[in-house]
DNA sequence: TATAATATGTATAACGTATATATACAATTT
DNA sequence: AAATTGTATATATACGTTATACATATTATA
């Protein structure tokens, strides 16, 4: 599990923490009782504090996706990951009304905003 | 020019108000020379702070948007359109970044991503 | 097997930055 | 002169991040 936290990107390092690995629970990289990277070991590698790892984690516990055990490590909780889907389509729906509506009304053409998505969607 | 502040946004006051009133000059619903609400009179109408709305107007003077007189108020400027069409290519951009971002969280290709994009422009 | 060493998660207090504020001051209009 | 406008200074509050010490489980070793 490869976390990048990008310091350009305006959103706190606990939140990009949380994003990852949420992102990696609902696409199935990591599966139901996998072990994630002790608070430590990914506080070493990202070069933060370990209190902020755990901020993360402590998130993602509250939501459902993980659980952590003292002496042993956080895990992978058993997931829906069709329910996941579904409601990460209807927020990606809801913002990409407003980016639409916003394009239209600045008159970016809908080729244009196609480019723009598929430029964006490589790009990092 | 009616404003509205949303305290679920996320977002701080300053820049809710700095949005929207960029939005309406983009629109042309706010023509150059007219006249904002005075900061006051703002401040009062939306229950904050008058250093709030000046922090709001500063923010939009220098961007070039608005300029502001001493004990006269506050005024939308005279536009360059190619500084128009940039501002509604940022917003747009923004917003398509925060859309991606999710359809990645998602699991949502490009492809499928891309197509949605064509529906939700096309349609209506 | 017993126990020390190592690895894991947890808790407390403190700091820096950004957001929002109260209040007093200065300039223009009425 | 009175009322309305923008401006400036110092302060309070919330959020993100951190260092350090503590508690529990696993692993190595005698």
């Amino acid at each position: 599990m490869d976390i990048i936290i990008s310091n350009s990107s305006g959103k706190p390092i606990y939140e990009q923490i949380v994003l990852q690995i949420k992102e990696g629970i609902i696409t199935g990289r990591l599966k139901p009782g996998e072990a994630l990277p002790s608070m430590r070991n990914l506080a070493m590698q990202l070069r933060i504090s370990i209190i902020t790892t755990k901020r993360a984690y402590e998130e993602l516990e509250r939501e459902g996706f993980i659980e952590s055990f003292t002496g042993k490590g956080s895990f992978v909780k058993a997931q829906d990951p069709e329910l996941l889907r579904e409601e990460g389509f209807r927020q990606t729906e809801r913002l990409l009304i407003q980016a639409v509506e916003k394009a239209k009304q600045s008159g970016i053409g809908q080729e244009e905003l196609t480019e723009l998505v598929k430029l964006l969607y490589e790009g990092e």
